[in-house]
DNA sequence: GGATATCGGACTAAATAGGTCCTGTAAATA
DNA sequence: TATTTACAGGACCTATTTAGTCCGATATCC
């Protein structure tokens, strides 16, 4: 229902979790699992697809465990959910041309890839750093939404969360 | 996987084609099956599904059929997708609170909290008129991506596309 | 009254997501 | 070297959701 997976949503929990305590000593699944009060099993899963597309580095063997590949900052929402559910589409056809029979005649093809690039460039402006609460500052807070000025009042929670 | 359903691709695909031949009378739910080229039963149980959700009136019996509730620039992308899909959230944790087991330990609650509403607002914006061809340009043409500028070319075609 | 077309929901089948478990392999330690 | 630890990669099963079909009831027009 036009909503990311609950494995994804844990996956970006236990990538905050790694960001936030900020040590470069690398976490094993068990613990991770336990810090975030989530299944092992799950856990390790999540890990090992994040590891596969890059997010994480693995360290194999005792005193092994996960860490992060790059800075938060660095690390875009868009790039997590990729890793753990595929590309991001609004549609099908958004992302494979020719699944659908109309294509030709469609006429609603181009203005969703347009909606498409949208929610695609917000999804790729936010990061994990903006997830993960700012605990050292030594970095600017990035503001979240990358929408021009709309009266809704997440905005303006949004004003009020930076200062 | 981050993405509509079919249903509702398809059930917007008949929204745009009601919106597009802007005559008074209701069309059967066999025509506009036929128009679409989409099967007959499915476009039947997306019409109910719009109807119910006030977005098309009904007219039964014989010369029956639908047609749009409200001018197309006044139906928004997001209540299609309400309609058909249940409401719009990017996570469960979104519409549902105390969904999740975390909930107050939760690092990423409220910035998900604000990506949603980003992409809520970005579907509000949109409308069936937008997505419909403006065959009839008695109205200006909405700018279809509500986001600050970036270096996508989405936006540049958009652009293209309103000079 | 008969033809037409929506209404509502039940129902089945297919696809996807969620979750578990097992075998192999790399690294550290004793 | 032997042992322990912990990731890698799948196979696998189950639950849930989605897609699609169908039928009896009801409303409207002629
Ligand atoms: S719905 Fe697939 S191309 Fe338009
Ligand atoms: S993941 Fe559910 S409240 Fe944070």
């Amino acid at each position: 229902m036009f909503r990311i997976s609950r494995l994804t949503d844990y996956g970006i929990v236990v990538m905050a979790h790694l960001a936030e305590c900020r040590d470069d000593d690398s976490h094993n699944a068990r613990e991770l699992a336990e810090d975030t009060q989530l299944p092992a099993p799950v856990v390790s899963k999540i890990l090992k697809s994040l590891t596969r597309a890059g997010l994480l580095v693995s360290q194999r063997g005792s005193k092994g465990g996960y860490s992060l590949a790059r800075s938060p900052d660095e690390i875009p929402v868009v790039e997590m959910i990729t890793a753990l559910e595929g590309p991001v589409g609004i549609t099908e056809c958004t992302i494979q041309p020719g699944a659908c029979a109309q294509e030709s005649s469609c006429q609603v093809r181009d203005p969703w890839h347009r909606i498409n690039g949208a929610v695609h460039a917000a999804l790729e402006k936010i990061t994990l750093a903006d997830l993960a609460k700012p605990i050292d500052p030594t970095g600017p807070f990035i503001p979240l939404v990358g929408m021009d000025g709309d009266e809704t009042d997440h905005t303006a929670s949004n004003a009020k969360a930076l200062e």
